[in-house]
DNA sequence: TATAAACTGTCATTTAAACGACATTTTCTC
DNA sequence: GAGAAAATGTCGTTTAAATGACAGTTTATA
C-alpha cells in the first residue's frame, strides 16, 4: 500500500472531506493500512492500544459473547464504515471478524486521531456525527428488539441487508450472502431454528429467492 | 433566572469547563433557562425547533411508544446529563417527562449550539465524547436484553438506580423511588405484573427494604 | 374525610420462541 | 471424488415471561 493510495483513500471519506491537502498529509502519517481476510478476527476490544479502523473494502460483523460464549453480532459494517474505541471508558470485550473473501482497512492509533481532531473542530464535529448516527442505530435496535416479534426482525434484517449489501436492479435487489443461519440469529437476537423456519416461509411466499446458499435475490424490495 | 445564574451553571457543566469567560458569555446568549414540574412533557422529538438540554434539577424519563400506545423507556436522566437532538436524521417519536417535582434546564437550538461547537474544537471533542458515552449505555442496554433475564434485569435496575439517585451511607443505599412498577417494567422490558413479583422476592430475601412506597433503602449495595 | 383513581399483589392461563434431537443437504479438504 | 465438517430442515417438547382477571392498598382530589 502506497503512501498515493492511503492519500486517495483519506482524500475520499466522507469524515475528511472538509480538511485541505496538508491536513490530509498530516493524517496520513499516522495513519495505517491493513489487508485481512475471510474469519480472521482484525480487532479486539482487549487489545492494548485503542484504535479507530475506516473499512475500505469488505465487510466485517461486530461480535460480543456471553461468559457461555454465546455470541451476538451486534453490528454489520461495510465501506467507508467506522468502528473501534476512541475513550477507554467500559467497553465491554468486543471483536471483529471479517466476513467478506477480503478487506482493506484503515486505522489509527486512538491518541494520535484525538490530536488530528483537537486541531480540526469541522472533523470533530464530523466525528461527533458518525458516533452519533452509531447511537441512532443502537436505539432502534433497541426499541426493535423491544417492540417487534421475531419474524419482523429476521424480515427487517434481510430489508436492511438488501440496502447496505445489494445491488439494485429497478425493484429486484439481487445481494451476496455472508451470513449462516446461525450468524441472522445471532444479528437478530432469535435461534438457529427459528430463522430457518422464517426464511423458508419467506421463500415460500415469494418474497425472496434463493440461488444456492451464497446468493439471495428479493424479486420485490417494496413488497418484502 | 438571572443571567449570572445561567453564567455559573454553563461554567460550572462538564461539557464547558475548558472554554474561558468570552465563550461562556457566548454561549449564555444562545441559553435558555426553563422550569417544569412533575408530570410535564418537556421535549417532543417531533417539535418544529430541535434542541440540546441540559439537566440541572431533577430526574426526566425518556421515552418511545409503539403504534399501539405501549410505553418503553429508553433512559433515566438526571443532574448534568444532555438530551435532545442536533441532527435531525430518522430520529423517532420521542418525549421526556418529569419524574421529579421540579425540574431546572438550559437548552439550546440546535443550530446556535453547532455554531458554538464550530469554533471549539474541545468542546466538539467533549460532545462527542458525551454521545460516545451514550452509545456505550445503549450498546450495554442491548447486550443486557439479548443475554440477561428479566430477574436479571430489574436487579441491574436497582444497581442502576442506587448509583444514580441514591444517598451513600456506608454499605447502605437510602434512595427517593420516582417510579412505579409499571415505570420500571418499561425500563427493564418486562412486565408490571413480573415486576411485582420480583420486588417482591427481593425484599422478602432483605436485599431491598421499602419505607412505603417512595422510599427505598438498600442495606448492603455490595451484596445486591 | 369520603370517594375515586392509581398502584400493587397474586393467581391461573396462554404464548412466543428457545431448545433438543436427528435427518438431510451442501461445502470444504485431503 | 470420498469422507468429514458445516449448514440447513423439521419435528416435538419445554420454558420464561407475558397476559388477563380480580382483590387489596395507597394516594390523590374534591
Amino acid at each position: 500500500m502506497t503512501q498515493d493510495n492511503k492519500y486517495w483513500y483519506l482524500r475520499n471519506h466522507k469524515l475528511f472531506d472538509q480538511l485541505n491537502s496538508k491536513e490530509i498529509e498530516d493524517l496520513c502519517i499516522v495513519s495505517n493500512m491493513k489487508n485481512a481476510e475471510k474469519n480472521d478476527v482484525i480487532y479486539f476490544s482487549e487489545s492494548e492500544v485503542k484504535k479507530i479502523f475506516i473499512l475500505k473494502v469488505g465487510t466485517v460483523k461486530i461480535c460480543r459473547e456471553d461468559e457461555s460464549g454465546k455470541e451476538m453480532i451486534t453490528e454489520m459494517l461495510t465501506e467507508g464504515d467506522i468502528f473501534g474505541h476512541l475513550n477507554t471508558t467500559g467497553n465491554r470485550y468486543e471483536y471483529a471478524k471479517v466476513l467478506s473473501d477480503q478487506v482493506k482497512l484503515c486505522f489509527f492509533e486512538a491518541p494520535n486521531f484525538m490530536n488530528v481532531l483537537q486541531n480540526n473542530p469541522n472533523l470533530s464535529l464530523k466525528y461527533a456525527d458518525a458516533v452519533n448516527e452509531k447511537l441512532f442505530i443502537f436505539q432502534q435496535k433497541y426499541e426493535d428488539l423491544v417492540f417487534k416479534d421475531v419474524d419482523t426482525r429476521v424480515l427487517d434484517f434481510f430489508k436492511r441487508y438488501a440496502k447496505h449489501h445489494g445491488k439494485n436492479m429497478g425493484d429486484s435487489v439481487e445481494m451476496e450472502m455472508l451470513l449462516t443461519h446461525q450468524d441472522i440469529a445471532n444479528y437478530t437476537a432469535s435461534s438457529r431454528q427459528s430463522v430457518t423456519t422464517i426464511i423458508n416461509r419467506l421463500v415460500e411466499k415469494g418474497k425472496i429467492v434463493y440461488e444456492g446458499r451464497k446468493k439471495v435475490i428479493i424479486p420485490n424490495i417494496k413488497e418484502l
